[in-house]
Formats: C-alpha cells, sequence, structure tokens
DNA sequence: ATGGGCATGTCCGAAAACGGCTGAAATAAG
DNA sequence: CTTATTTCAGCCGTTTTCGGACATGCCCAT
C-alpha cells in the first residue's frame, strides 16, 4: 500500500478510541483506528492538525458517532489500491447505513461471484473506517467474522447504527 | 524504478538518435536512448516540449554532441534510485570528460571494492544517460563490456570525447 | 593463457502461501 | 429423525519468498 509523498496526518480521538487522519492535498487518503491491522507507514508524514478536510472529517465523525450522521461525502483518494480493490471499496461505499450485508453477495454485487475470499481481503485493506463502512459486511450465516479494527469496534459500529 | 505522477517528457533528436527526455517540476528525471535498456513506464507521463528545463537540456546536449560543451550543469531528480544506485551515479558525475575508469576502480572510490558486481548493475541502470556519463566505465583490460544504448553508442560517446 | 569460484545489490518472473468466505458433507447432539 | 457444529475443499487477488541473472574483477589452480 502506496501513499504520495506529500501527505499530511493528525489524530482524532473517538468513542472507539484514536484514529489516524490522513490526507493529501486535496483528498482524504485514509482514516485508521489506532493499533489496526493494515496500518499504513507514516515515517515520512507532517502532522497538521489545521488541514481544512481533516478538520471537516474531525467534523463529521464526532456526528457520526453521535448517532446525527448517517452518510459521508468526502473526497476519497483510492490511488493506494489495486483496480480490484478500488472496485470492492467503492461497491461498499453503497451498503446504506444500518443494514449490512454478506461477503458472498458483494461479491456478486461487484460481477465476481467466485472471488469471494480475494474480495474478504480487499474489504479487510479498506483505508478509509468508518466512511467506507466494511464493518456492514459479514459473514453468510450472520457472523462477525472479522475487522481490522477488531470485533468489538465492529460491533460497536453496527450497535450504533441499529443493526441487529 | 518509480517516478512521480507529474512528470512531463519530449523528444530530442541527437546525432545517436532520438533521446527522450523527461523533468518533473524542477528537476530533470532521466535522460534515455530510444530502445535502450531500463526504459521507464511512460504511459503516465505528459509531453511538454516547452517545458523551460527540457529545452534547456536539449540546448546543452546539442552542444555538447557538437563537442563544445565538456560539462552539464542540471538538476537531477536521483529519487528513483536505492540508496546504493544513488552513491554510484554521484561517482560517476565525478568522472571527468574525455577520460575513462574501470567498474573495479568505481567500487573502490564509493568504499565497496567487494561490491563491483552489484556496481555493474547500479551504472547499467543510470538514468541519465550521457550527463551522467556511465558511457566513461569500462572493462579493467579496456573492453566496453556493456552499455544499456548500445555498445555503438558507447563507442561513439567515447570517440567523441577523445578517449582512445 | 584458461577456466572456475566467489563477492554484491537489485530486479524480475515464477511459485507458493495466505487470507475478514461459502456451501456441502460429515458428525454430534437432542 | 431433526437440528447444531465441525470439517473440508475450492475460490482468487495479493503478498511473500525464492532462484537467477546481471554492463566485473580478483585469486587460484590447471
Amino acid at each position: 500500500m502506496k501513499f504520495a509523498a506529500s501527505t499530511v496526518q493528525t489524530l482524532h480521538d473517538s468513542a472507539l478510541g484514536p484514529i489516524l487522519l490522513a490526507a493529501s492535498k486535496k483528498q482524504l487518503v485514509g482514516i485508521w483506528f489506532a493499533g489496526q491491522r493494515h496500518q499504513p507507514d507514516t515515517s515520512n508524514w507532517a502532522s497538521d492538525e489545521h488541514h481544512p478536510l481533516l478538520r471537516r472529517v474531525k467534523t463529521e465523525l464526532d456526528e457520526y458517532f453521535a448517532g446525527q450522521r448517517h452518510s459521508f461525502d468526502l473526497p476519497l483518494d483510492m490511488e493506494c489500491g489495486t483496480a480490484f480493490q478500488q472496485t470492492v471499496w467503492r461497491a461498499l461505499l453503497a451498503i446504506p447505513y444500518g443494514s449490512s450485508t454478506s461477503y458472498g453477495a458483494l461479491s456478486t454485487v461487484i460481477g465476481r461471484p467466485s472471488a469471494v475470499r480475494a474480495l474478504g481481503g480487499a474489504v479487510g485493506r479498506n483505508p478509509f473506517s468508518i466512511v467506507v463502512p466494511c464493518h456492514r459486511v459479514i459473514g453468510a450465516k450472520g457472523s462477525l467474522t472479522g475487522y481490522a479494527g477488531g470485533l468489538e469496534r465492529k460491533s460497536a459500529l453496527l450497535q450504533l447504527e441499529g443493526v441487529r
């Protein structure tokens, strides 16, 4: 997972712990829970808590956690992903707030019904936690299966959204 | 060999055939003979024959081929290379016009006498043909050994510079 | 003279391993 | 005889690993 050189970052305190936000000039580059899997290499990133876009993300996340926001409208830079991954991530954006779907169903949606497992991998590498709702994808039999940020957080997010 | 996204290119006709010139905002990114080995992936490069720096390079190359220029003073972006490669390329810049050296001698200069063969690989991947004079490196016994742009060109360049 | 062995960083292709899965089949309970 | 659990083989994009191949030159043994 490669990112452009000039990327700025900042930390945000959420109800589910610290969250790392990163952006380039005009686009959001990623949102990661502290300590989650598949973290980016931040060694060359400068910090900038005043970046307009990042401040906006903070606000929207706060609203989301307060249950007052059901959708985001942020410029997402998905360049770090492969073509397949981008297809998957975009498909995730279509899953409505408060609902859930399965890996199998999603793989059918993107027209690769047999690439279920590969899709699982792509979902797991979604760089935009919460905003690209990978937490709304669960196992065919209703199990949580997995979450890069930990199953507790996945469970909490679904509960926040009122998913049974 | 990776290059920044926003790179512009242009072609230049030289005495040894077409040459591809590429630059970013303020720095030269590379100079390659058409059809040489280790060519860059230009699929995402825009063409801009009016780029100030590229025009300057054209002029200096013409002067060089006319035998009227013995040194270049261009801003070179070597970021595409590894640390080792950059060390080698910088060492190449110290070889005077009209002279030659051997791979073994050069490897001693950079303090890695035993990495002769690795150095050969690095020399071969020099992205700045002519300007970074990799053509001045020949075998210990005087043989031409190799050149990404073809031995004819290497021979021609040395002859132009008056190397016996 | 000639030939073989070795040191060294990087790239490239091939092959294998690895998953945020599933559905069917084999067992285990009740 | 149902209804849970467990097991297992395929699924396939990505990542990791591994083996060669190189723009050489020195040292030794033939």
